[in-house]
DNA sequence: AATAAACTGGATATGTAGGTCCACTTATCC
DNA sequence: GGATAAGTGGACCTACATATCCAGTTTATT
């Protein structure tokens, strides 16, 4: 349904949001989210060229989010990575209907389509506000565990003013 | 969304609902749905294997639907060839909350399980009712193209009789 | 029974997603 | 400014989906 690496960036976009503005390096986010860590750096890099999450080198750097969990959608975190596609041209080559689909691809992309307007509707602020008893990415090896860490005014800056 | 293999086989499903009762051989198929017919040949195993299409060896052979189109959905089709999964257990591997979802795989799942009803509630029949102006699989380089050839009774014979 | 048409099944190739590794760069702290 | 912690980017590996090929088997026709 969804790739693996769609699932990966949810995760760690879930992951980014539950620790606010308190950057968190690839290592923390891989421990939390169950993420191979080497890919995950990866998956973290095209998020950041998607501008969904900011990046800082050096020691105590890490990664925020780009904007506020209220305004992150869970179709912008996967678009990122794997972006979702509709079925607009006749995938057996034929041009002759423009942009008619025949009924089976009309009725495939009706699926793509619902999946896609549902997953816009959602945002990473309302995962978290979820009334569930269990909190997102369920694991989370507790808060505790993350050495706090001062948050970086640059990025911040940067986020704010321009 | 679905992989190509599953796109391959409702063309071909949609191909065969089509032709009715007449057997169509891997040839036909697939020079009607443009769908590599060395491969299409391993997806229409497949099919027959999950008892969704009957096959016929020999001269004069081809391949059936298994049962009436109006009977035939989507969600058999694909299932058949590529398993839709639904989220069933935390994919972190938690097992502390049973059935339990958290706010992220929950909501994933829900995307899944409306793409599932859809393609439960679709038949190839339904598909061959379109009111589009475009025939099922757009193409369909005429049925003209495609020598008549007698129904296989004893296909008929298994369906009816048992 | 011989022939030819057609499905069956196994071996093999190819392409892409998923994943690992490492050298390089950047930034903080002492 | 040196040491260290961290992201960046590229090369590379692996597994699986996709695709090809062919020898073997079945069956209608003659």
């Amino acid at each position: 349904m969804i790739s693996q690496t769609a699932e990966y960036a949810l995760r760690a976009a879930v992951c980014l949001a539950q620790y606010a503005e308190l950057p968190l390096t690839t290592q923390q986010i891989a421990s939390v989210t169950g993420v191979p860590a080497g890919y995950l750096s990866k998956v973290l890099q095209s998020l950041v060229k998607a501008n969904l999450v900011m990046s800082q080198r050096g020691l105590k750097g890490g990664f925020v989010l780009g904007r506020r969990a209220s305004s992150l959608t869970i179709l912008e975190i996967v678009n990122a990575v794997d972006p979702i596609k509709r079925i607009v041209t006749c995938p057996l080559g034929i041009e002759t209907h423009g942009v008619n689909l025949c009924p089976l691809h009309k009725r495939i992309d009706e699926a793509i389509a619902m999946v896609e307007t549902s997953f816009a509707e959602s945002t990473l602020a309302q995962l978290l506000a979820s009334p569930s008893k269990i909190t997102p990415l369920c694991a989370l090896p507790s808060v505790a565990n993350l050495e706090p860490r001062q948050t970086i005014n640059k990025l911040k800056d940067e986020a704010d003013g321009g």
